[in-house]
DNA sequence: GAGAGCATGTAAGAGGTTACATGATTCC
DNA sequence: GGAATCATGTAACCTCTTACATGCTCTC
């Protein structure tokens, strides 16, 4: 349930409407780690009103739709700093790609290497998107806050750099082992 | 749907009952990048027979409980190796401990130190899981088969490795910066 | 006698995604 | 005139997890 202890805080560093959560909070700051739904931060944000989590208070507007601002309570403060504290387990993360690769003995070594090759370069983007990220290396960080964000990036950059490196081994690998079989089979 | 593929490409390789892929495949080869849950596989199987990829067989068993033994169709393999080809996006993979770094503002530096060792306590171990996996080194793999399963290992491997890299440079970002501010501030 | 292995299943829920709806205003 | 911004929501669906149930056999 991290998003909504994302969530709690967000609003613990101030009151803010589900849309401005989605469009200024997730999709500008932690959308690389915890991309989160416009729908689910609506019913989660219900949800944690019906919790005591949060409130809620309606603020008119004549000119655009009416807004519900959330500000955290005091609940809501002390179930996010325990949340904080808690030692958890790691992720599972299942990719595709590796039940691909997997089971590639059913398809031609051409037909792996391109999907491969698809996904380097999917990687490639996701990489060059982290590094225009603007923030201070870790070195030159102010406050806490900040070296927090970064820490945060540079797992991202780290990780898919290895991703890509190991895209390359793998790439390397079954095209060098391609050529091999292609040598000592009949010529195609 | 990437376990029903799985569950296509086991079949494919022989005809297994539910009990016997949950066992002997999914827990034993491809558990740590697709960990596969018992009720979901039977509920899997169920839905491959309706939609015509697989068909089952009950087989009577006397002295043990009945079973059925899925098989895998012309159709169910033309379904595995067009999604084996298809180039996919890398899957998004949330990760709790990044949500508690990016707040972690809102807590004691020690605390969120403790939360980041008991991280790489968990990694360490899961690292040397993967290490105790017996299978031949990338350049003196067999068959495709086993160069494939290498590779996914690998992969496992180099992740591991970055994540544990990541956690040591959190750590002493973290407590170098608190060393930091309480020369700083009125020793405590 | 207790527990593990064999083998299949039901029920309920958590968390996330996709598609769609509303209705005013502002910008090109 | 059409698209984007603001702002909230409903409904349906998919994937995965947890808890529980059954009942026989073999081993300690």
């Amino acid at each position: 349930m991290s998003l909504k202890h994302a969530l709690l805080g967000f609003l613990r560093r101030k009151p803010q409407t589900g849309y401005a959560l989605k469009t200024e909070q997730f999709d500008k700051s932690v959308a690389y780690f915890w991309p989160a739904d416009q729908t689910q931060i609506y019913k989660t944000l219900d949800k944690m009103v019906e919790d005591g989590l949060a409130t809620s208070k309606i603020e008119v507007q004549l000119d655009r739709p009416n807004r519900k601002i959330y500000s955290i309570t005091a609940q809501g403060s002390r179930e996010l700093e325990q949340w904080l504290c808690e030692p958890g387990k790691p992720p599972v993360d299942r990719d595709p790609l590796l039940v691909q690769l997997f089971f590639s003995e059913f398809i031609d070594a051409d037909d792996m290497l391109s999907v491969l090759k698809s996904a380097k370069s999917e990687y490639q983007a996701q990489l060059k998107q982290l590094r225009s990220i603007d923030i201070a290396p870790v070195a030159k960080c102010g406050e806490g806050r900040e070296l927090a964000a970064r820490l945060t990036l540079e797992l991202g950059l780290k990780s898919k750099q290895a991703y890509l490196d190991w895209l390359d081994q793998a790439i390397d690998a079954i095209s060098s082992r391609q050529r091999k079989s292609k040598k000592s089979g009949r010529a195609k």
